[in-house]
Formats: structure tokens, C-alpha cells, sequence
RNA sequence: GGUUCCGUAGCUCAGUUGGAUAGAGCAACAGCCUUCUAAGCUGUGGGUCGCGCGUUCGAACCGCGCCGGAAUCACCA
């Protein structure tokens, strides 16, 4: 049931009791504050027009009607303009008994809705690094998200396998790599392909350095410098289809395409779709000429496209080159156009950092402006920068954390911290490389996930790699650690699975309770806000509350009565509840740790 | 300069239809392993919620104006 609902409705039926016909929409229920003694609180200041008395006397009126008109309602007690309303124990019992008979407690039901997401979309010239990571992270959680609420999600990747960039690369294999392979370096792929687009940089500066010594002007040394007349002669080759150039682009971003698979794997995320550029680039075109027709774009004389955005605050903007050639935004109108065509798309997420702000902001009103009402349902995630304590990551400085290097080091760290602690001592060596690959990689998710994506976020690697705390290893291990109490209880026969709840409820029981009660209410506000973040600190505060309870209370030492089945059933409960909510950021939980 | 976003404890971050005395973690200090996992628990100290004005019973939250920081404003993607 939904308990907010329910309250409201009991409230709002007493009050017009009171007072007569009332907007229940405007009635104000929240949570009682820890401090005070109550389970929801009234706040009665906007009621006192109606009740032409005092705050405690209007809050002592209703509270009185309160009690006598609901069953479930035992008490209440008033702060000022406040109406603590204590419900009756019976009442939470009966909820925990609900919400541990659920299957899928906290998944909505099926809405029907299609959603895309759009994320990770790299170039293929260089490894994934942590600003990737952070975006992979939030696709596959927002993704993760959205079908907990009951939407036909697809997870969608579009891969820039084509341009300057990648042609750079492949020149300087070319002259430099005397045939190189993964196989023959031992390399991942998409590494050995960044080497050498790394390469080619240094031979451009290189070469650039000379012709400025031999007197030409940086700039035109820019443009002169021969391997970058290579590269671009590369590109037209390309373009025009070049059968040696093509197998070639072909076989370096298979190399790539290996490397990066081998990312998604070990982050643990995947996609239903994959596109690529080099088969959606020409897209778009047709779009333009049909606005150009409609009067919505012009030409300049050069015979380039623009459209004219001063009006709505923004600038012109350009649509289409003089040479008839797209840009960016040409053919991110046409891919949109053809997914929501070939998806029957309700909605569109494109997980993009905020450097893309403006261009998203461009695409909507250009598709509004063509008459796609859809554009309204596309939806930019925009994500902040991942900046290092010293700074931004910056290439040419060599600060870029690579992501295969830093997952690798946070689960050589997972087991440095584990055999120093003795967690690994009973297990066999597989248990062992599963726990340390799950709690590095927990480590690493919840560090990043638990930031509001839109905030720039610092990422200190001493601090992503502490397992104390708010972090992704605190949850698994109070995940565990029940999983542990369980075990017992199973090897003592105790059966708390078929229990029917009942018995004393605790104090701090009804809090855990109450917590898990919001659950359905967090994934659902998650989803609309597109913020993992919100399941992330919902974990945490459930998790820190069990704990609490835990080491106050023995579960297990006890005689096996109806109240320790009831606080094996509620430990269970709170487990299932842990995973499932890590199960929407992408991290697993261990049995045992 | 225009647009968008951010500013909360020494540090990293939470904090929504505006609500009571603003919360965690890290770091510091003090306790707790003979009982189910101490990757844990309990306590102490630490705040003009960037600044100012306004809206009202009431503002970290809403509005306006400043200050500070970031991104962007390419015939790059």
C-alpha cells in the first residue's frame, strides 16, 4: 500500500470532519523528524484559517478526531504548530509482513513507455579513460533505474569509428608500427591503438618544431607539417572508400572494438544496440533540405545552412557545410529522427557530458522548430567532469586515469585490504578473486555513483579506494554479514522464512521498517530525476540503520521464538531490499566477505 | 560579454511539492572484540548553508541583485 497516500487520505477525511469541504491536495503530511516522538507530522499553520484558533489548539482538535475516527492511529502529540501522529505498532507489522511477501519489492508495475539511452559513445582512438567511466557508470544505472519502474528500456551506444582522429592513429601505425598487433605486443587493443594516436602527436610536434625552425609561421607549420597531409589524405581516401585504406580502419578498430569489450565487461556494463557513425553520418541531410524548404533554415552565400536561433537567446547555428558536407548536429537530427521512427520511442536520454549543453539545447529547439513534438522527451543527462585532486585530466600532462589501470588497481587493493584483514582465509582462490573483483568494483561504482551527476566531482584515489564509511564495501559488507547470520539460522533450522510476523516490534525495528517502506518511493524518484545517487544514499541510510541494530541486538542467541524468526525475517528482508537496490547501480553483493 | 550549471563542517558529499534544533563519511580525539564478520558500533569537537535584499507564520530550498568557480558560445565531434 502507499502508506503517504493512506495518511493523507485519513487526515484530510478528519479535517473536513472539522471544518467542512477542504483542497486535500494543499494538506501538508511529512515524516515525523527522529527527534520527536510520531510517525507523520501535520504541520497545521495553513489550516488555522478554517479552524479560527490557535496552532496547538486547531493541532490538539484534529488529533483528538484523528484518534478516535482511525484505527491505526493510537496516539499524538503537539510541538507548536506541529501534530505529531503516532501510528499504532500493528499497523508497521502488518506493513513489513506486506512488504516481505514481495517478490519485487520496490519494482513498478509495467508502464509501456519506450525509452533510449544513449551512453558511453567513445572515439575509437583512445582507451576509455575515468570521465568515460563515470558515463558508463550512469548509463547503465539510469537504465538499471528505468526498467525498475516499468519501462521497455534500450540501452543504446553510438561509436565515433570515424574521422581525423582515428586516420591519425592509423598513419602513425602505419609508418611507425612495423606491423603491430595485439597479438604480437601482448597489448589490449585499444591501448595499442592510443599508443599510436599518441604517436602520431609526437611526430606532428616534432615535425611542426622543424619547419618553425626552418622559418615558417606555427601556424602554417600546423597545416604543413607532412603527416598530417597524410592523415587527411587518409580521411578523403576513406571517404572515398578506399579498399586498402577501409581494411584497414577496419581491422584497427576491431583491435579496438576487442579492447573496449573487455572494459564494458569488467564495469559490468552492456548494450542492446551499438551504431556507428560511419553508417549514420550521412543522416540528416534530407532533414535539413526539408527545413531549408519550409523557410525554418536559410543559406548563406557560400551555400552553407544555418538556422537563425537569436530569437529564443541562443546564436545561429550551422547546419550543414558550403561543401554540402554535415556537421555534428546534421546527423544527431537524423539519428534522433530514426530512432524514435524505428523504436516508437516515448522518450530519448542522451548521457553526455555538460561540455554538450549548448548542443542539446540546439538540437531540441531544432527539432521543435521542424514540428517534432517528441523533442520535448529528449532528455539530456548531463554529467559533470571528473577532476583530480590536482587538477583536470589533461592528456598532454599525462594525468588521464585509465580505466582498465584503475579498475585493476582497486581490486589489487580490494585483496591487499582483505588478506590483511584475514576475509580471504577461508575461501578457495575462485571465491577469492570473485570477492575482491566485486568489492574493487563496488569500491569504484558506488564512489562515483553516489554524487548528484550533474555536480563536477572530485575523484582522489586514495579516497575511492577506502572501504570505510559511505562506500560501496560498507554495504556489502552489511550485506554479507546478514547473508552470515542467515546461514546460522539455517544450519540451526530455525525456518523465519514461513514465519508470520508478529510479536513485539522494537523501536529501532519500526525504524527499519519505515525505511524500507520508502523504497518503492526512492526508485520511483530516481527514475524521474535520473539520479542513482538517490538509491545510492537510500542504501547507505538503510544499511547504517541495520547495523546500528545489529550490533545492539542478538539475533541469533535467543530462545527461537515468534520475535526472533519476526528479526531474521526483517534482517532478510533488509538484504533482499540491499541488493536489490545495488542490482540498480550495477554492483554485485557478496554472500560472504 | 551571452547562455547553462555549481557554491552546505578542514576535506568529500547528502539534504523537494518551503517546516521544528541543517545531516553522513573522511580526518582529529575518547571508548567498545570471550557472544552471530571490528570493512563494524558508540561518543566529543567542528556551520554567518558564498553575500545582500525580497516573498511569509516559516527560506539551505522560491524571486531579484551581487561575489566566486566550471562548461559552452567553431564549416571539431
Amino acid at each position: 500500500m502507499n502508506i503517504d497516500q493512506y495518511i493523507s487520505d485519513v487526515v484530510c477525511r478528519n479535517i473536513e470532519s472539522l471544518y467542512g469541504k477542504v483542497d486535500c491536495s494543499q494538506i501538508q503530511i511529512q515524516k515525523t523528524r527522529k527527534e520527536f516522538e510520531g510517525d507523520y507530522t501535520l504541520v497545521v499553520f495553513p489550516l488555522l484559517k478554517l479552524s479560527r484558533k490557535s496552532p496547538e489548539a486547531t493541532a490538539t482538535e484534529i488529533g483528538e478526531a484523528l484518534t478516535r475516527g482511525c484505527s491505526d492511529i493510537s496516539g499524538f502529540n503537539v510541538i507548536k504548530g506541529f501534530l505529531n501522529i503516532v501510528l499504532d505498532k500493528k499497523f508497521w507489522v502488518e506493513r513489513f509482513r506486506e512488504i516481505s511477501a514481495c517478490e519485487n519489492y520496490g519494482m513498478h508495475a509495467p508502464t509501456g513507455r519506450n525509452i533510449m539511452i544513449e551512453y558511453s559513445s567513445p572515439n575509437t582512438n583512445k582507451p576509455l579513460h575515468l570521465g568515460h567511466v563515470r558515463n558508463n557508470l550512469l548509463g547503465y544505472s539510469v537504465a538499471q533505474i528505468l526498467k525498475a519502474n516499468g519501462h521497455n528500456v534500450i540501452k543504446a551506444n553510438l561509436v565515433n569509428d570515424r574521422g581525423i582522429h582515428i586516420c591519425k592513429s592509423m598513419i602513425a601505425w602505419q609508418l611507425y608500427g612495423n606491423g603491430a598487433t595485439p597479438e604480437s605486443t601482448g597489448k589490449k587493443g585499444d591501448h595499442l591503438v592510443g599508443n599510436y594516436y599518441v604517436e602520431f602527436d609526437n611526430h606532428y610536434k616534432a615535425e611542426i618544431a622543424e619547419l618553425v625552425n626552418g622559418g615558417m609561421s606555427e601556424e602554417e607549420a600546423k597545416k604543413k607539417a607532412p603527416i598530417m597531409l597524410k592523415a587527411q589524405e587518409m580521411l578523403r581516401k576513406w571517404e572515398a572508400k578506399d579498399p586498402e585504406v577501409y581494411a584497414l580502419w577496419e581491422k584497427m578498430n576491431g583491435w579496438v572494438y576487442d579492447g573496449f569489450d573487455v572494459t564494458y565487461k569488467a564495469l559490468g556494463v552492456d548494450f542492446d544496440k551499438v551504431y556507428y557513425e560511419s553508417q549514420t553520418y550521412l543522416l540528416g541531410k534530407s532533414l535539413v533540405e526539408d527545413g531549408l524548404r519550409r523557410g525554418i533554415f536559410f543559406r548563406k552565400e557560400d551555400g552553407s545552412v544555418w538556422i537563425d536561433l537569436t530569437a529564443d537567446g541562443l546564436d545561429q547555428k550551422l547546419l550543414l557545410r558550403g561543401d554540402g558536407t554535415s556537421v555534428y548536429m546534421t546527423q544527431d537530427l537524423g539519428t534522433a529522427l530514426k530512432r524514435v521512427e524505428e523504436n516508437n520511442l516515448d522518450e530519448m536520454i542522451y548521457v553526455v557530458g555538460n561540455e554538450q549543453n549548448y548542443h542539446f539545447q540546439v538540437l531540441k529547439l531544432v527539432l521543435k522548430k521542424l514540428g517534432y513534438d517528441w523533442s520535448d522527451e529528449i532528455y539530456h543527462l548531463s554529467y559533470g567532469m571528473v577532476e583530480l585532486p590536482n587538477g583536470k585530466m589533461k592528456s598532454r600532462e599525462g594525468t588521464v586515469v585509465d580505466a582498465d589501470d584503475l579498475i585493476e588497481k582497486m581490486v589489487e587493493t580490494a585483496r591487499e585490504m582483505s588478506q590483511e584483514l584475514g576475509k580471504l582465509d577461508s575461501c578457495t582462490s575462485e571465491e577469492a578473486d570473485s570477492i575482491c573483483r566485486m568489492v574493487g568494483l563496488g569500491a569504484l561504482k558506488y564512489f562515483i555513483l553516489k554524487v548528484d551527476p550533474k555536480k563536477t566531482m572530485l575523484f582522489d584515489p586514495k579516497e575511492s579506494i577506502d572501504f570505510n564509511g559511505n562506500t560501496g564495501p560498507f554495504i556489502q559488507y552489511t550485506h554479507a554479514r546478514i547473508c552470515s547470520i542467515l546461514r546460522k539460522a539455517d544450519e540451526q533450522c530455525v525456518n523465519y522464512r514461513d514465519c508470520d510476523a508478529a510479536g513485539e516490534c522494537l523501536p529501532e525495528e519500526v525504524e527499519i521498517i519505515k525505511t524500507l517502506c520508502d523504497y518503492p518511493a526512492t526508485v520511483a524518484s530516481a527514475g524521474e530525476t535520473f539520479s542513482p545517487s538517490v538509491i545510492a544514499n537510500y542504501a547507505y541510510d538503510l544499511c547504517k540503520l541495520f547495523n546500528s541494530y545489529y550490533h545492539d541486538h542478538s539475533i541469533l542467541h535467543e530462545k527461537c521464538d515468534a520475535s526472533r524468526r519476526m528479526r531474521l525475517k526483517l534482517a532478510d528482508t533488509v538484504a533482499r531490499t540491499v541488493a536489490s537496490a545495488m542490482k540498480l547501480l550495477g554492483i554485485e553483493v557478496p554472500q560472504r566477505m
